[in-house]
DNA sequence: ATGAAAGCGCTAACAA
DNA sequence: TTGTTAGCGCTTTCAT
């Protein structure tokens, strides 16, 4: 790798003339034209590549965000991811994304691996709302918000959609179509996305003074809620429709509908949280709360940038989340 | 930030004693158990973290590798990426992700900054068959291996699914279910993906003496195929299968069928290459080929640890395509 | 208009 | 068993 001091040598001059043209500071140290054009000319010769590494080293700042998440097979997070890496670049910054696999161990490691290499801040969807790699994140004094999802007790920003506003969007809408036996299939209330969702159903239902039809915590994976939602089919009388808090279970009570040879919207409805970007070629019609994922992202991003620049931040940023009528 | 240093001098001890002690490397140089533990106290109270910055400058390694791909939007990069990705970090590496959008300007700028970061290594997806960017990294030295495309004229290993032979498995499919009048809708051939699926389809056809019913050549994307499956679909007479070539081109053509009103398959088939998750709950029975995507990431990770050993590399790795008929 | 020197945090060669 | 020193590539301060 060619360094300063190769084009210094080869032009006998000195490393110091060499970084004063380079870094395009040659009008303030007043470096002769001629001289800015050899150096200049050397340096696309010899293929000359700074190294972020040394200024990084040298500034004790490496211009680099990371951006940790759960699952990089959600579109919601490479949408996220996206948005994130978009702001990112504008700024001058680069992104990295790493992920947690929504484990709490890996989530320390990830993080403790992000600060090992210096990078300038962190977005991270904590795993769990009592996250002691976040809690000591804290103390190590390394800038960071929180995207999706948030940590008791400590007063870090976090950037996500109105979860509450969206399941009301989802009660009001199956309501308008007549639906009152409503059953909610969601994750566990560990993960504070699934609580607000719950939490937001709940209160529309009882705006309407409705009682859920039920309400299944379940592991948020397709397999599990085919599984809860086959026995929520099977009751008698049989809830109206179905409101899936998270994709993947909402892919999975449409494959219970299927299996279970039930009709939608005869039979029932369902409306799920996260859009799906194929669903007008599903054989079932779907209406979905969806987010504005990219905007997650590059929120999230603004963000962090305010909290390393020490300036005011709101405590929660909400984005409004849009239904999507199928 | 805490430093070595600081541990050191609350310790009354060298810098250099706590480095190998943290290091790990306290055997080596018998260092007292008793110092070894008094050092591993103060670190763990400080909450000493490692500078990787300051290492990798030293050690002129950063023990990172990016990825550039062209559009993570794309199940199949996410996935290539998770392969990586998990094969990165069981090597010590962390992969960074980035993306040039497809786009030959973004890669050069993605490329270089991959570069002044002092990547280890790069596993990119060449933009054109004639990527300067590419062939000048080369010049420069840095490891680095090609995914799913190559760039003409110079010997640097590829990994990618075996295109031509999962098109002879759409076709073979189809001719099996009965159809002999097929249409191929693919991206532009300057993308060699594209190059080769349309290479393996022509061959496949030819292989059974039949002629393609039509040949589309498009941008990747959904509405555009669309469009041009609108076109196709009105011709007389219809073909009785749609090979499509890429995920969107595929959901571009089954949205031409529903708006067409027609049926799959009465009417006509769609074999698809890139499956999608959700295929089982599409209005249409869509087969498709598989690709182990995954194993793309995690081949061309370890293909990319042997170019840096200097081992002997295969200049392309083929990963054999499965077809999910449904 | 150009250059010398110091220092960022770490490790390794070498000393003691 | 512990310590001294040099150097990785870069920018900046302070000469000249």
């Amino acid at each position: 790798m060619i360094r300063m001091k190769d084009i210094a040598a080869k032009l006998e001059l000195s490393q110091t003339t060499v970084s004063h043209v380079l870094t395009g500071k040659h009008a303030h140290y007043r470096i002769s034209p001629a001289t800015v054009a050899r150096v200049r000319t050397m340096a696309d010769k010899l293929g000359y590549r700074s190294s972020a590494l040394a200024r990084a080293f040298r500034d004790r700042k490496s211009y680099s965000m990371a951006l940790a998440v759960e699952d990089l097979t959600n579109p919601f997070w490479t949408g996220v991811a996206i948005g994130a890496e978009r702001e990112a670049e504008k700024e001058g910054y680069t992104l990295v994304v790493a992920n947690t696999s929504g484990n709490a161990e890996r989530e320390r490691r990830t993080v403790q691996l992000l600060q090992e290499r210096r990078v300038d801040g962190l977005i991270v969807s904590p795993v769990t709302v009592a996250d002691q790699a976040l809690v000591d994140l804290r103390r190590d004094g390394l800038p960071f918000v929180q995207i999706d999802r948030s940590i008791k007790g400590e007063d870090i920003p976090c950037v996500r959609t109105d979860h509450v506003t969206g399941s009301a969007l989802a009660v009001d809408h199956l309501l308008r179509r007549g639906r009152r036996e409503i059953a909610f299939v969601g994750g566990p209330v560990e993960i504070q996305t699934f609580q607000l969702r719950l939490a937001g159903f709940r209160k529309a239902m009882a705006r309407h003074g409705l009682k859920p039809a039920a309400v299944e915590l379940i592991e948020p994976t397709s397999k599990a809620a085919q599984e809860a939602v086959r026995g929520i089919l099977s009751r008698k009388p049989r809830p109206t429709a179905i409101y899936t808090a998270n994709i993947w279970i909402t892919l999975g009570a449409l494959r219970a509908v299927r299996d279970a040879r039930l009709s939608i919207p005869g039979h029932l409805e369902v409306v799920g949280f996260d859009d799906i970007a194929e669903a007008d070629l599903l054989a079932y019609p779907l209406t979905t709360v969806a987010q504005d994922v990219e905007a997650i992202g590059r929120e999230s991003f603004r963000l962090l940038l305010r909290v390393m620049r020490g300036q005011k931040v709101p405590r929660e940023v909400l984005l409004p989340p849009r239904l999507v009528v199928r």
